[in-house]
DNA sequence: TTACAAGTTAGAGTTTACTCTAGGTCAAGA
DNA sequence: TCTTGACCTAGAGTAAACTCTAACTTGTAA
């Protein structure tokens, strides 16, 4: 499919995508014989993820170097494994935190709510 | 007490510290005869908050505004009550967001481990 | 009294992640 | 043929939130 295509099934603006690929987050990206790029459903498979590690809070240097060790094929699963679990645990103790500020802030809008008829 | 101990006490440091009073969002902070910031309980109960705000996402600008609010006294207090019910709102749902995240994390890492005897 | 630690200001610099601009190519329709 | 729309590149600009620097003052301890 083509740039308009793809920023549109991606989300993501046809500017954003270029810096993409600028930085190596996507890489062997297709051109056809005019020199525009070309993306795959491969290529939408991989920027759904990218934005699922971004949406989890994950800087794009990081999701970078997952995207290199991935380049490099299989014998680098194992590194990507750990890679992936420690960001799992980090998001894992993002959550519960922003849990406990949750009930912080119910807590906050109680006494608002209690205060308006005083 | 002084700036070390408040920034110790907040876990900010003091070059954060003044630069969230000269955008305005810590106001009417004490000094002492030789210029000197003096920090009261008050205060650090409010970069308590400000940085619970921050923690769940609220970006600086709207914090501010929540301050603003907060120093033109009671009466805004239903403004406030509204402002806080909306970014309630919001983390509830990126909260939600992220529990997916995180089982799609899982289920990816899941097949690492699979794939790592095969 | 002199050194040191802590504080002050104004303003410059940094990082991250875009976002936009200028100046160009190219294919299809009126 | 001329315009329109989509695309391209290199590189400049932006926003948010710090973070640091330079130049200075002040209080205490040796």
């Amino acid at each position: 499919m083509n740039m308009k295509e793809f920023s549109a099934r991606t989300t993501l603006s046809a500017h954003t995508l270029r810096y993409y690929e600028k930085i190596g987050l996507l890489s062997d990206i297709h051109r056809s014989s005019n020199g525009h790029r070309f993306f795959t459903t491969k290529d939408l498979e991989w920027v759904a993820f990218i934005i699922r590690l971004k949406e989890t809070g994950m800087p794009l240097e990081s999701i970078l170097e997952y995207s290199n060790l991935r380049a490099l094929g299989e014998s680098t699963n194992q590194e990507r494994q750990a890679l992936l679990e420690q960001h799992r645990d980090k998001l894992k103790s993002r959550i519960e935190n922003e849990i406990q500020h949750l009930s912080a802030l119910d807590a906050k809008i109680e006494y608002y709510t209690l205060n308006k008829t005083s």
